[in-house]
DNA sequence: TTCCTCACG
DNA sequence: ACGTACGTGAGGAAA
């Protein structure tokens, strides 16, 4: 049986999986879809070949067209898309790390590397196989050298392979006469020009008959076009030109050793943390179980008696710095005892040399294994642990101030993540990588261990940044009102919750029989895709296709046609209900506890820009525009001898821009008025601001939103229905009359650029790698992120600001009265009948005084029974 | 899972 | 020429 040798083309499979997958990115904002497709490819090549050599063949230059010289007097060189370039070095590095040979030579291109080595290695007696995107390779085949082109239909990767016989049967020419064939007809995506006049058709009518274009030349009179005829005579340098951009260098001379080619184990240690670092989460199962030899692993010890338990806690006593975790007990209770989530024991590292899990035990009582935690967490000088707001039921903190959330730390650093794992920032931070299939002790360890050693890093980081501020004083703080918060959680009236979605259900089904009758059949309402099809094809209604996956069904869409069209409408009505129905009737219902109350979570490592988000359930979208959604806000009710006391900002964003930008004119207005579009309207328009139309102060709002959006005047004129120039002279009045907002957008937008990440006023940072797209859209967007993001993140800096104060007045204070919803811009309170007063002052000063602006920060303040009333 | 739709600021 | 407003989360359908 001969060897087998794989010889890869890189640029070109990097290219093909490049434009063939969506853009990915991992969360550094790295982009990574070519490196991920190229990988599927190899592992799929090698699968199917199990060859005993690899050798991948790049180009020089990276921006690569195979004929330079030609490219360039043409005048097409097209640089690479910034998106794919990126990636280059990182697939070198990534083939690196799996041990896989790859060349490059100055002055070859990879097709000469590839021509050169598969017609030796042929004659050593091996079988090639050669990969590429690319049919010029064609002409490399024989009965010993397969050319195999992936291809990408519908996400599944199918390869086309090619021995001399069947380019023969697929382009009736041998390989070598392809070349011919290719100097006739040319290739424009390659840059060879062939012989104008002369299409596929007909070159390949010449070749198959004279073999050559030279004896096709000495043939030339009796070519059956008359036109080829004359094309050959007369363009004849041309073509013999494009034969030799067209001809691979089979005899090139490079250093090579076949040696290193060999194919040895792929899944290296380097490897898996590449792969990690790339996401690429499902090559990862790939990896066998190998266990880095890491050092550390060896101080890992795993603690099961209370003698040595106490010793541990006697060392940890007065360490400068506490890393700790707590671990829950496998799954092994059976369902009944699943809401006991028993603790299994906790994590603790508080030095080079010592980390400990301490398991739960007969004389280890979890009570007493936190109680010396929470002792010795106090005594240090900071206390690190991932996600503390979801342990401080265990942790009885008596110092807030040493407490070091790991988790937040490392969003402040980078917030475009999707989480935070121990496993994430043990990479990241510390170099290290965790085995998936590590004993339960050693992973317990290492969490603890990366809460110590990593947090050292990361403050440092947030000195650097300049974030230390925004995370000890308002991120840290922040925890732990979250926490306050989603203790209380908020009291819905469960009796008249089920009552509403009863309701609903009456209204559903009334309205579904209409739907069905004007149809003339029934369907799934629900559906998008029936209901397209119903609307748009069936009932003939005008309004075409939207979606890459069909007609459009959206409510702006379907309202333009509701006038005409009664079943529109009642669709429109239908959602509403159905909406009302399965999200807050009987979504809101699931999640009431025992104690007649929802306790959501709040999000602090969520968003991109600073904001606090609300799930399971999101109680941050609880319908207030229409009447109807808003009658569901009189279910949350406080409990007796309570009432609601309901604070929202007054156009924080825009006051927030107002000083920001330091637009002198509009800084004054909005220091003298309340009603800031109108005032917006009327400086506009230039009318007396007593005078300004409904009109006008609909659409001064809307620009106001298009300013805090980040403006263009394609989305202005979508929300306003109104033609793009229109549109754009809003814009431009507006920026005349404030000349020092257009400037502080193109600053946030430039600041940006320069810096890689937009900033807002308390210094929070976040990232837009968009800007550096070469993508139209891409880059736009990073635009619109750009003056977006300190504005809606400054507003967010703010109101965390203000939670903060009103929940430590609260405690401080003594008062019963709690914090019970945050919603952006707007605060709860669940205020004691008695201290209603005292509550609404404390809402007033902690949130008009949260920061001192140039323009004043109002709120308006509502009380009632319900949260229906209150706001 | 991913897409579409829709609820909020 | 490109095809959008910024930031979220959830439910239902279809793949």
């Amino acid at each position: 049986m001969s060897q087998k040798i794989v010889l890869i083309d890189g640029h070109s499979i990097l290219n093909r999986a490049f434009y063939g997958l969506p853009d990915l990115t991992n969360s550094e904002g790295l982009h990574t879809n070519a490196v991920y497709g190229f990988l599927t490819i190899l592992f799929k090549i090698l699968e199917e070949e199990t060859p005993e050599y690899l050798t991948v063949a790049f180009d020089v230059h990276a921006p690569t067209f195979r004929h330079e010289m030609y490219a360039e007097y043409k005048g097409t060189r097209k640089p690479m898309a910034e998106e794919l370039r990126q990636q280059v070095p990182v697939m070198k590095e990534v083939l690196k790390a799996m041990g896989i040979k790859t060349i490059e030579c100055a002055g070859l291109e990879a097709d000469d590397l590839i021509g050169t080595l598969s017609a030796c290695c042929e004659k050593e007696g091996m079988e090639v196989s050669v990969i590429s995107g690319d049919r010029d390779l064609l002409q490399l085949a024989t009965d010993h050298v397969k050319i195999r082109i992936p291809k990408t239909r519908q996400g599944r990767t199918e390869v086309e392979d090619y021995y001399a016989a069947d380019v023969k049967e697929r382009y009736q020419v041998t390989p070598s006469e392809f070349i011919d064939l290719k100097a006739l007809m040319g290739d424009s995506s390659d840059n060879i020009p062939g012989v104008p006049g002369i299409g596929e058709k007909t070159a390949a009518k010449i070749i198959v008959k004279y073999h050559s274009i030279e004896n096709a030349h000495a043939h030339a009179d009796e070519l059956k076009p008359p036109r080829a005829a004359n094309a050959m005579k007369e363009h004849w340098d041309l073509a013999v030109m494009s034969k030799e951009l067209a001809t691979i260098n089979v005899n090139a001379e490079f250093p090579y050793e076949l040696a290193e080619a060999k194919l040895e184990n792929i899944y290296t240690e380097e490897a898996y943390a590449w792969f990690q670092k790339l996401q690429f989460k499902n090559l990862l199962s790939r990896f066998d179980v190998k266990a880095p030899s890491n050092k550390i692993e060896d101080s890992f010890h795993e603690i099961r008696n209370r003698k040595e338990a106490e010793a541990v806690f006697e060392k940890a006593d007065g360490a400068a710095c506490i890393g700790a975790c707590i671990f829950k007990n496998k799954e092994e209770v059976l369902p009944l005892f699943a809401d006991q989530a028993q603790i299994g024991g906790i994590g603790i590292s508080f030095s080079k040399e010592d980390h400990y899990c301490i398991r739960t035990g007969p004389d280890l009582q979890i009570s007493w294994l936190l109680e010396q935690l929470s002792r010795v967490a106090a005594g240090a000088e900071r206390f690190a642990i991932f996600d503390l707001k979801s342990q401080l039921d265990n942790l009885k903190i008596q110092k807030k101030e040493n407490c070091f959330d790991v988790t937040v730390a490392a969003y402040l650093l980078n917030p475009l993540k999707s989480n935070y794992d121990y496993e994430d920032v043990a990479r990241e931070q510390l170099g290290l990588v965790i085995e998936e299939k590590s004993e339960e002790y050693v992973k317990v360890c290492y969490e603890a261990y990366t809460a110590f050693a990593a947090s050292r890093i990361l403050l440092d980081k947030l000195k650097e940044t300049g974030m230390e501020e925004l995370f000890t004083k308002i991120e840290m703080p922040l925890v732990f009102a979250l926490y306050h918060m989603e203790k209380n959680g908020v009291r819905v009236n469960s009796d008249a919750l089920k009552e509403y979605g009863d309701q609903l259900a009456v209204h559903i089904q009334a309205l579904e029989k209409e739907i069905y009758e004007e149809a003339g059949e029934t369907f799934n309402i629900n559906s998008p895709k029936q209901l397209g099809v119903i609307l748009f094809e069936k009932m003939q209604i005008p309004g075409g296709k939207k979606t890459k996956t069909g007609y459009s069904t959206a409510a702006d869409v379907l309202e333009k046609l509701a006038p005409d069209h009664p079943i529109v409408s009642k669709i429109l009505e239908y959602r509403q209900y159905a909406k009302l129905k399965s999200t807050y009737a009987d979504g809101l219902a699931a999640y009431i506890g025992p104690d007649g109350r929802i306790h959501g979570k709040f999000n602090q490592t969520i968003t991109a820009t600073g904001r606090i988000s609300s799930t399971e359930p999101n109680l941050q979208n609880i319908p207030v525009r229409t009447e109807l959604g808003r009658m569901i806000r009189k279910v949350f009710v406080p409990e007796e001898g309570y009432v609601f006391v309901d604070a929202d900002y007054s156009q924080i964003e825009l006051r927030v821009l107002a000083h920001c930008s330091g637009d002198a004119h509009l800084i004054e207005a909005y220091r003298e008025a309340r009603d800031i579009h109108r005032i917006t309207a009327s400086q506009v328009f230039h009318v007396p601001f007593a005078d300004v139309t409904d009109q006008q102060r609909r659409n001064a709002k809307a620009v106001n939103f298009g300013i805090v959006y980040g403006i263009s005047s394609f989305g202005l004129s979508q929300d306003l229905s109104i033609t793009r120039k229109e549109a754009a002279k809003y814009i431009d009045d507006y920026f005349q009359t404030y000349p020092g907002i257009k400037t502080f957008l193109d600053h946030a937008v430039q600041h940006a650029k320069d810096q890689g990440y937009a900033v807002t006023l308390f210094g929070r940072r976040r990232p837009v790698p968009e800007l550096s797209s070469s993508n139209f859209m891409q880059r736009s967007f990073g635009e619109r992120v750009a003056m977006n993001s300190p504005i809606q993140g400054t507003a967010a800096d703010i109101i965390k600001i203000a939670m903060i104060g009103v929940d430590r007045r609260l405690k401080e204070e003594g008062l019963k009265s709690r914090l019970v919803l945050q919603v952006h811009d707007e605060l709860l309170i669940e205020a004691e009948q008695t201290e209603v007063e005292t509550v609404k002052e404390i809402l007033r000063q902690e949130m008009e005084q949260a920061a001192s602006l140039d323009v004043p920060l109002e709120i308006d303040m509502h009380t009632g029974d319900n949260w229906y009333e209150a706001k």
